[in-house]
DNA sequence: TGCATTTCTTGATTTAGGTCAAGGATTCCT
DNA sequence: AGGAATCCTTGACCTAAATCAAGAAATGCA
């Protein structure tokens, strides 16, 4: 089935509803559950109804890197595996119990067939994906660890909320130290 | 007319490509030409079949901060501006005398429609990119400069024949000075 | 409820890379 | 070819954030 939040921003005429419909799974899955894990090849396009993804590698030192978390409403997959049937270096895990959706990659053919509106959706999407990524990485390159802090307690408070410290200080990439210290001014 | 080079890689058949070929609009470019300005609105997605493209920002206090390259074979847009016509953040100055084509957001519709092995190939691009986008975040965040500088040489040792010192300096998000220190010592 | 584990904070010290400044080397243009 | 920009290098100094270390707080679990 068809995420309702999907059909309706995405506008999916009822009639691309019955035949893409059957394309997708309903899961719900507990907390710490992983979607991906990294050296799997990963062909499923998922879709986060409700919950929290962290996305993270793990570097040559042993250490964890959250790259960045994905929150209800989005779609996600392994990029670095989907197409080119590679592994992937990414762990995809749930921070909380969540409601996700899966499209097989074999059945991504026939979804561009049946559904433009849908097609057009996951285009939008992925380039809104591209456009957070650069984003980013113009943050990380060339605004202080404190601007970074401040940028992310203005635009996602509710973050802190949801996540564990550590985790916030690996996206923001810097150290929990850090984050603790100008956690602490106010 | 759709590049020859899409045609080979996506694999696109001869009856897709009377379809859509006319959709697709060839250009010569030279150095310094602009495909994107910051503050307009992007409604084409280009194809860079020869050439090179900066992508870059200007920050508040007016120093300009390369995204990223890039190269012949690869689809740019503004991501931030594309779908949601929103003006873009960004520039696409051109490197190098480049031969382009163009699509327009009108007629994306018509591609989905008409060929579904370029609308894939779109896709698979797209995701490419996001796969770069999330590999140079972990980098710019847990890898030393010199580290970054290493790999870049490592990995694109002809970025350095083709671009600026000091746009690749931004790049790698380090400054000239520190850029040059490195490629001072061997 | 109480113990153990994990996470967060605070302090002292170090360091990678930034900033500022000035001299060379290229490139561009007529 | 010669002068003017622009770009790159080198040096001296400084600062943001990392590292190392140890205690406090929170969370999980029997």
């Amino acid at each position: 089935m068809l995420p309702p939040y999907i059909i309706e921003t995405a506008k999916v005429p009822s009639s691309d509803e019955e035949k893409i419909g059957p394309l997708f799974k309903k899961h719900v899955f507990s907390k710490g559950h992983f979607l991906i894990r990294e050296g799997t090849i990963c062909k499923t396009l998922f879709f986060i109804d409700t919950g929290l993804v962290r996305i993270y590698r793990t570097t040559d030192d042993g250490n964890e890197v959250t790259a960045f978390f994905m929150v209800e409403h989005s779609f996600v997959t392994a990029f670095d595996s989907f197409y080119k049937s590679t592994p992937t270096k990414y762990n995809f895990v749930l921070l909380e119990d969540s409601v996700i959706y899966s499209l097989q990659q074999s059945d991504l053919e026939t979804m561009i067939d049946k559904s433009h509106a849908l097609t057009k959706f996951i285009f939008h999407t992925t380039y809104e994906l591209a456009a957070r990524l650069t984003e980013l990485l113009a943050n990380v390159k060339f605004r202080t660890a404190e601007e970074r802090y401040r940028n992310l307690l203005r635009d996602s408070p509710s973050i802190f909320q949801r996540v564990q410290l550590s985790y916030i200080a690996s996206y923001l990439g810097i150290t929990p130290e850090t984050l603790s210290r100008m956690r602490a001014k106010k």
